[in-house]
DNA sequence: TACAATTTGTGCGTATGTATA
DNA sequence: ATATACATACGCACAAATTGT
C-alpha cells in the first residue's frame, strides 16, 4: 500500500486552512489537542517503532513526506527536528534522514557513562559468565511489566577496560520478547543494544539509572579483584524503547579504583 | 546607548541578500564560519552574560531584536530557541522571553539529582558547619583556574531530607570572585546558586560530575550518622557559567541508605 | 573533471492563533 | 476590547553536501 494519505489529522486550528466563515471552533480547546507538527511527529514515530522503517534505513525525503501528509515542509521539518533532538533519527545534508542505530560512535557512549580518572572514555570488552532462563523475582516482574508465569533471560558478564575488570553486570530480559537469546547467538556481542535492535527489533531509546554505594561481596571479589567489603557503586538501570516499554533491567557493580561514573548536567 | 545596529555579522552566505552577479565566494569556506542564527545566538548570549539583561528580566521582543540585528524573525527565533534548549532563557507565550533564573522549580532540581528509593524528589534543608578563607590545594587551583597567590572560600555543610542527614558537602569558590561570601550574608540560603546569581552575578549554567565509591571517614560518621567504613558515593562536581568558566568546586559524600543518585540517559 | 539531480540547511517573508497584561 | 508577544503554519529561494552520470 503506497503511503500517500494520512487523513485523521486534526487541523482545526490551522489558520491558513480555515475559511473565514467556518464553524466556530468548539472542540479544539480540549486537553488532548496537539499542534500539527506534534501529530506528525507521533505518526512518524509510530511508523518507525512499527518496523516500517527499520533502524539504519533512510526514510522518505522532507518533500515527499510533506506532500504525503499534506502539510508544509516547514511543519514536517519541525517534526523531524524534534525526532533528531530525541535521538530517534539522524539527518545529513545531501544524504537524507535515517533511523538512528546503536552503532554510531556517539550512540554507543550514550549508555556508557564510565570514564577513567583523567577523563578518557573508551568502550570496554565483555566476558560472559553465564546465561540462564529462570522465573523472575518480584522486583523483576514489576519493573519489566511481565505477565504472570512469564520467564526471564539472565545474563551475567564482566566488562574490562585496558585489561582490568571494572564492572560486573547482571542483565535481565523478558524471555517472551528475547526468546532465543538464552543460547543463541553462541557468542554475545560487546554491545548488546545493537543485538536487541538488529535481531529482535527492540530499540533502546532511553534509560533511567539510580546509583547507590554497596560493599563488594563474594562475586565482586572474585571477578573484579577487589578486597572484600570494598566500596563499589551499584548502578540500577531500566532501559526502555520509544514508547517507554521496559526492555531491559541491568544491575551493575562498578569498581571506582581506576574509573568513575560521569554525568553532565 | 540604544542597541540598534550590530554590524559585523558575516552574512556572506545569506542567499536573499546576495545579488546574482556577486563575486564568487572564496572566503566563507573557512572553518570559522557560523550560520547567521548561530552568530545571533552568540551575540545574545554575550549580552546576557555581560549583565546587560540580568537574570529574571525580560529581553526585547522577537520583532524588535530582529529589526535591531537586521535579520528575519525566523532567524532570530531559531537563535532564541537554541538558548531555550540550553536553559539560558525561558519563553512564555503572550508574556515574553526572560533570562533564566535558579528559582524556578525545574531549575532547582537540575542540579540536585538525589531521589528517595521510591523515586520522590524533594529539596533538602542545609546546615552550615563552617566557612573559612584559605589557600587552595593544587587540585583546587587547577580546576578553578586560580591565579598564583589566589585564595578560596571553603564552605562545609550538611543537607538533610525529612530530618535525616544524607549529604556532607565541601564547597570551594574563588575568593576573588566571591569576596564577601566568607562571612556575609550571616545565614546562607538553602540554594547557593541563587545567591551566586543574585549577589555576585555568576550564573551556574551547567556542571560536570564524576562519582566514585568511598568509605565513610570520621567526619561522615559524625555528621551523617553512618557506621565507620560504610560505603558512600562521593560526587565531585565542577560548576561552570555560560562561557565554561569554572565557578564552584563541590565534593559531596552521599549516604545511600535511604536515597540514591538518579540519572536519566 | 564536470555536471546534474536529490536532499537537507539556512534565511526571508507572511498570516493567523493563543496567551498575557 | 486592545495591544503585545510568542506559537503555529504556510510558502519561497538559494546554499551546501552527497551521489550518480
Amino acid at each position: 500500500m503506497p503511503a500517500d494519505r494520512y487523513n485523521p489529522l486534526i487541523v482545526t486550528r490551522n489558520p491558513s486552512k480555515m475559511a473565514k466563515d467556518d464553524l466556530p471552533m468548539t472542540a479544539p480547546k480540549g486537553p488532548t489537542f496537539q499542534p500539527l507538527y506534534k501529530q506528525i511527529k507521533e505518526l512518524l514515530l509510530e511508523r518507525i517503532a512499527s518496523g516500517e522503517w527499520p533502524p539504519g534505513t533512510f526514510i522518505p525525503s522532507e518533500a515527499s513526506l510533506a506532500s504525503s501528509y499534506d502539510v508544509s515542509v516547514g511543519t514536517l521539518r519541525k517534526a523531524l527536528n524534534e525526532l533528531v533532538a530525541d535521538n530517534v533519527v539522524i539527518r545529513r545534508q545531501g544524504k537524507g534522514t535515517a533511523v538512528a542505530t546503536h552503532d554510531a560512535d556517539r550512540a554507543l557512549f550514550r549508555f556508557f557513562n564510565i570514564v577513567s580518572h583523567d577523563g578518557e572514555r573508551c568502550l570496554p570488552v565483555s566476558r560472559v559468565l553465564g546465561r540462564t532462563r529462570r522465573a523472575p523475582t518480584a522486583d523483576e516482574r514489576q519493573t519489566l511489566e511481565l505477565a504472570d508465569g512469564g520467564e526471564v533471560i539472565h545474563i551475567r558478564r564482566v566488562r574490562e577496560l585496558q585489561g582490568t575488570a571494572i564492572l560486573l553486570e547482571d542483565i535481565v530480559l523478558d524471555a517472551a520478547r528475547f526468546a532465543a537469546l538464552e543460547n543463541q547467538p553462541e557468542v554475545l556481542p560487546n554491545t548488546l543494544y545493537q543485538l536487541y535492535q538488529q535481531q529482535y527489533g527492540r530499540t533502546v531509546a532511553h534509560a533511567d539509572e539510580t546509583l547507590v554505594a554497596v560493599r563488594a561481596g563474594r562475586d565482586e571479589v572474585e571477578q573484579l579483584g577487589v578486597a572484600s567489603g570494598e566500596p563499589l557503586i551499584e548502578i540500577r538501570r531500566v532501559a526502555r524503547d520509544y514508547q517507554d516499554v521496559p526492555i531491559e533491567r541491568r544491575i551493575s557493580r562498578l569498581s571506582t579504583r581506576d574509573y568513575a561514573y560521569a554525568c553532565t548536567l
